[in-house]
DNA sequence: AGCGATTTAGTTGTGCGCAACTGAGTTGCT
DNA sequence: AGCAACTCAGTTGCGCACAACTAAATCGCT
């Protein structure tokens, strides 16, 4: 639309508005991993361990791979990550017999009695947003079409 | 309102909507990072480090402690970061004379002249983006709010 | 059956992010 | 003036993220 004219917005305003999305993106990532830090320290878990172990309370033992393609993180940040949970006594690897390249993660007992002190983490972390839930559902509607878009390119 | 009845949205769905926002959002900042990554490779900054040349192409020489400011980061993080863009030659570091805890980073010539290649790395993110400038500002807008408020905490 | 391409996990190396700490320099209080 | 509290940059140590690579297993094609 309007293809000869000049945009509504001038270009300067569009460079400035890049930087700021791109910018409080990261911030507010960096943000929401401080709070979690916190709210987690006590299960003695990072965030991105509590979201594998998240992956493993929902949906059960999964090979790596699996777990990978719902984080979108790949083996070069799992594999150590992994050992840790292991070490930490949360998990077991096991190496598939029908595919010997596969290693599954099962949760050990302790990883899954975790579970239940997790349990309060994501009300606290919903409070401390200070967003209503409408709110909350743009924001991952627009989280989620920028990355899908992102991960075109 | 409704202060005595049931919330309207049940609380299993508040725990999974956190989640999925907070997961969006490490999602959404990693593939930013990873589209700008290649956005930059030709300029040789990484993002963080474009960040901080963004903050001296518009506001000019600073000592370290405003860039950290403006950026949310901390000495532990932009001091070796500043050390690479200094050995890159894009950077020069001066200890203050007046107060010497100080420490102000100048662009070199360089430095300066990088501001050129990067011109259009912001409109090409843009366009990745695939959002409406108005879907940007909410974004920008929901993102602001989320970081104050989890910095409240 | 044989062999090249692909898949899966893991390793290595680099950089970011942050907590905890250090050390030099400054400020404020008495 | 003197000294405790604070500020600022830097260092150390750990974990995450990712590119590039390796090694082993599987698949697919002829």
């Amino acid at each position: 639309m309007t293809p000869t004219t000049r945009p509504p917005v001038p270009d300067a305003e569009l460079l400035r508005l890049d930087h700021q999305v791109c910018f409080s993106l990261h911030a507010a990532s960096r943000a929401f991993g401080s709070v979690y830090r916190d709210a987690l320290k006590d299960l003695g878990l990072t965030y991105p361990q509590y979201l594998v172990m998240l992956v493993l309370w929902e949906h059960g033992s999964q090979p790596v791979k699996a777990i990978g393609e719902q984080l979108r993180l790949d083996s070069g940040t799992l594999s150590p990550l992994l050992k840790r949970l292991e070490a930490a006594g949360l998990v077991r690897r096991e190496r598939s017999t029908e595919d010997e390249r596969s290693v599954t993660i099962h949760l050990t007992a302790d990883g899954d009695d975790l579970r239940e002190q997790a349990l309060p983490v994501p009300r606290r972390m919903l409070a401390a947003t200070g967003l209503t839930i409408d709110e909350l559902r743009t924001l991952r509607g627009l989280l989620g079409r920028v990355t899908s878009a992102l991960d075109e390119a």
